[in-house]
DNA sequence: GGGAAAATGTGAGCAGTGCTCTTGCATGTG
DNA sequence: CACATGCAAGAGCACTGCTCACATTTTCCC
């Protein structure tokens, strides 16, 4: 902070997480990069591991707020401090928890989604919707950290989660898209949009990089958002229980995902 | 735990909040029991609003999870173990301050939704939709802690919160039984939805105190359900921004009003 | 009024947390 | 082989929730 703060001179950042080359690869596979990395850098790389996995045990016991680097460090045999060798804060590391739920989900629903045949508008929507349910219900703790309310005193840095939390947000846009393409958009009046506050809304959201390829108009755009949010809304609602106690959740899922399915999917001529 | 431990015997709950007769009355103004209370259930209450003054406060500027007894307790100017003597654990506070909170809530809608004329369905609608909003966004924290991810380690008490909790629940019913009466209820194809499978998930759900007086049908209450989730969801995306930056959070959130308000409200036929 | 009982204030103390820093050892690399 | 580097270890700081023993005050009842 002081700039003539003469103390900070020699120790720039005396012993802290150096971020060796054996860097910690986002998630998709384990980067081929053939170097045969020495010793250290392997033992680097798979303590980092390790602790990614500790920490994951311990989010889905314990959740997120309980998560101690203490604890971690303690299952791993290491002591308290030496794990700060490897993971800057406490706050880092729920960073990379973050990326790794992203990335997680994305997955997960992508699979379901891809295994649905493209043509099946409405199949896809709700392998979509399905996919998310149950993955959320599977590990509520990691659906809370990345949907739930933010960590206090702990912003995500957009930059690194960017990629992994648009993920799902992309599939879905093609898939609007796709509903455009087969013309069964619901008519704006079906959800009471109007055009120039859709647009307005929207704004030149429709210039990120998300949606090149895709013709949407502001208003299909508005129709998708209300239907992600009901669906993402219907989750969540779930998984924190904000309706108390509910005969028949999967009955109800159901109702909510033919809701929002018609949100953006208006029913086949035939 | 050892059952023959000797020195706790004459020493049940040494020193444990005695809950005296000055009690904590929710919040429907101080009952008038004009019972001339002595110093010290006037000074037991006094303290207790205090604590709970401080604690909003800081719930507002920390957010939940830093919320401190000991910071609480120092602000006040009292020895941190003292304020053990209103306040039984973090837990208890967090309870009072979660009650507080949906009560807070349903004061505001409650208000915004009755300055609105009784013939004015849409209207009534857009008031309650527009009052969560604004609500939610200008304490943030307190929207976080009802309807955010649970604190870890800590279960509301239901029995405790049940009845604030359900209050603006309350008020939707009446709104959605009105719609009802003036036959404007969507019909079912509207949001997709098969008449047996909403049955299944809402049970005897109707069967809730709530509800009495309402004749509303298993269909109606799922689309009424699934209004209020989106409703919710789409307060919620924009209070934890989940999608990122939107250009116009205003004219988004009057679009997904739109879109939630057709789903219990079928437009005027004249 | 006086004395017992209940309620309250005080400070020490325990176990836990995140995080920093210094020291010394072992190891990989030039 | 020698040196610089990575690493483990442990002490330590400031904070947390919570308990307990003890002193003080207020209230209630006889």
């Amino acid at each position: 902070m002081d700039p003539l703060d003469a103390t900070s001179a020699d120790t720039p950042s005396a012993g802290r997480p150096p971020r060796s080359r054996g860097a910690t690869a986002p998630d998709p596979g384990p980067d081929a990069s053939a170097e045969p990395l020495g010793k250290r850098a392997r033992n680097r790389q798979a303590v980092e591991a390790d602790i990614l996995r500790v920490a994951r045990e311990h989010l889905a016991t314990d959740g997120a707020a309980a998560l101690s680097l203490r604890a971690v460090a303690r299952d791993l045999g290491m002591v308290s401090s030496g794990i700060y060798r490897y993971v800057e804060s406490r706050d880092e590391l729920l960073t990379r928890l973050i990326i790794d739920s992203y990335w997680s989900l994305a997955t997960t629903v992508r699979a379901a989604h891809d295994a649905v045949a493209r043509e099946d508008l409405e199949g896809r929507w709700d392998a979509l919707g399905r996919a998310l349910r149950s993955w959320a219900l599977e590990q509520p703790h990691d659906f809370a950290l990345i949907y739930g309310s933010p960590v206090p005193d702990y912003a995500a840095p957009a930059e690194r989660t960017e990629e992994a939390g648009t993920a799902v947000l992309a599939l879905l846009v093609t898939l609007l898209d796709d509903v455009r393409k087969a013309g069964r958009l619901p008519p704006p009046e079906h959800l009471g949009l109007v055009d120039a506050r859709a647009r307005q809304a929207v704004g030149d959201l429709l210039e990120a990089p998300m949606f090149t390829g895709a013709r949407l108009d502001a208003t299909s755009l508005a129709q998708g958002i209300a239907a992600w949010t009901l669906l993402l809304g219907a989750v969540t609602s779930e998984v924190f229980s904000q309706l108390g106690p509910v005969p028949d959740g999967a009955a109800l899922f159901d109702c909510l995902l033919a809701a929002s399915r018609s949100c953006v999917i208006s029913p086949a001529r035939d």
